[in-house]
RNA sequence: GUGGGUGUAGCUCAGUUGGUUAGAGCACCAGAUUGUGAUUCUGGGGGUCGCGGGUUCAAGUCCCGUUACCCACCCCA
């Protein structure tokens, strides 16, 4: 291998047509139920000002604090940039710029493209990843938290996954509960600080929330008996909470209460939740999600209550590799975009022209998959390229052929061939590729 | 940011205790009587063994450095 040849940035990968078949799975998975649950996708830049990101999803935030792709400002007093790392703020910052606070509140939103952050690269993290998400604005109802969890259920199911899976739910409450509960957190922990590790001395003042799922066993041990946030809760999230549960019960859904569960980013209000798949052990979520009631108006908004969730491509390809999905019929649609249906081949350089031909008139019909050789190949290495390339059917042309004005037509599964005239060329060639 | 592993043809790899012109499979190209795809056979192109330095009569093989990638931790998707 030349040492001085380009490589793909660390992080970072080409999706080759191969490859590319099980994205597009995926995509068109995602698309397809997006339709179903009623939610229209947007676009959005693949930059943002930085100051969307380190003010939504919180300055203390690992995304924000560590994991930016940032570009500062080119000028003095000119504005700094930053790939998007996550896609909600980005969606949000659109909502309002839109003017939907005002002339159309109530939307259904999704997303599906890639995400940029500045990790070191290791088995299902990469520098630049593909997220799917949804973003449902203008309602606060519980059950509209269930539908959103029902529909990245739902995607995975479709996607071929079984029962293996694991929706974990939390709430984090009202901000006025929260204010209060890191009150009592601070306090807590205040006494016993000392014995706790390093990065918990520096988040107490910051972010004591974080504390709370420090992996330090010593630091573990301390939480236990710390104030639960549950038990700050007013009655109007608690009751959110309730009603979120119980409607995601009633749609058959089975989800796991856990406290622990409390995102990464600061933009949360009430449910937040994730789905695992647990073999997959430490990086078991495929995805995340939550109500986000305080993030329209934080980016300028009239306060507007969300909810959405992302999921990560990247983990749900290596959770699918692991049970053997999808199915192959479901990539056969995919994988026939990467065949040939019919191959042109001339066999003496006086026929070329008219394969030629040939093929722009069957591609003018929007006959799919016509090529042909432009390599100078023999007839012999033609057939051969046509089988290669999963050719159905061969049209050939020779002297015989122009002299007699007709295609000879070739089944590569049968090995039949006939002489067809041009007249009914198209027809006998359709026929052949319904077989 | 911390730690571990790996780096030989386009791909997957083999290269014995350091010893002569560095190999295989697959892939690619061409041919096996003149207009036809299986299999088979024959031939061919392609590597300064990641890079730099050191030890040695001699290094792909040992040592050091460096770089890239992979994996783990942190955190997350």
């Amino acid at each position: 291998m030349a040492s001085d040849a380009y490589q793909s940035p660390r992080g970072t990968r080409d999706l080759l047509p191969e490859e590319l078949v099980r994205v597009r799975f995926l995509e068109e998975t995602a698309r397809d139920l997006a339709r179903t649950f009623h939610y229209q996708e947007i676009r959005t830049p693949l930059f943002e000002e930085t100051r969307l990101f380190s003010r939504s999803l919180g300055e203390t935030s690992d995304v924000v604090d560590k994991e930016m792709f940032t570009v500062p400002p080119r000028v003095e007093g000119s504005l700094s940039y930053s790939f998007r790392p996550e896609g909600t703020a980005p969606a949000a910052r659109a909502y309002v710029q839109g003017g939907c606070p005002a002339s159309a509140p109530y939307q259904k939103w999704f997303y599906l493209g890639p995400m940029f952050r500045y990790e070191r690269p290791q088995k299902g993290r990469e520098r630049q990843f593909t997220q799917f998400g949804v973003e449902a604005f203008g309602a606060n109802s519980p059950s509209l938290d269930a539908e959103v969890v029902d529909f990245a259920l739902r995607f995975f199911e479709e996607l071929g996954f079984g029962a293996e899976l694991e929706v974990r739910v939390n709430t984090m409450g009202d901000p006025e509960d929260r204010e209060r509960w890191k009150g009592q957190l601070h306090d807590y922990f205040k006494p016993g600080l000392s014995e706790r590790c390093s990065d918990c001395q520096s988040r107490i003042e910051r972010n004591p929330f974080r504390l709370l799922d420090c992996k330090v066993a010593q630091c573990q041990k301390l939480n236990e008996g710390a104030p639960s946030l549950r038990s700050e809760l007013a009655e109007e999230s608690a009751a959110h909470h309730a009603k979120f549960v119980a409607t995601l019960e009633a749609l058959g859904r089975t989800p796991k209460d856990d406290p622990g569960i409390v995102r990464g980013l600061d933009y949360y209000t009430r449910t937040v939740f994730e789905i695992h798949y647990p073999p997959l052990g430490a990086r078991s979520a495929l995805c995340g999600g939550g109500r986000y009631d305080g993030l329209v108006e934080e980016v300028g908004g009239t306060p507007t209550p969300a909810v959405g969730f992302a999921i990560g491509f990247t983990a749900t390809e290596i959770a699918m590799a692991e049970l053997g999905l999808p199915k192959p019929e479901a990539l056969e649609p995919f994988q026939r975009d990467l065949q040939t249906q019919v191959y042109c081949v001339a066999v003496s350089e006086e026929d070329r022209l008219a394969t030629t031909q040939l093929a722009s008139q069957l591609r003018a019909a929007r006959v799919q998959g016509v090529d042909l050789d432009y390599r100078n190949k023999s007839v012999k290495a033609q057939l051969k390229e046509a089988a290669k390339s999963g050719a159905r059917v061969v049209a050939l042309i020779g002297p015989d052929e122009r002299a007699a004005s007709c295609v000879c037509l070739r089944n590569m599964r049968t090995r039949d061939e006939k002489q067809v005239p041009e007249s009914d060329l198209l027809t006998e060639l359709l026929a052949l590729l319904e077989e």
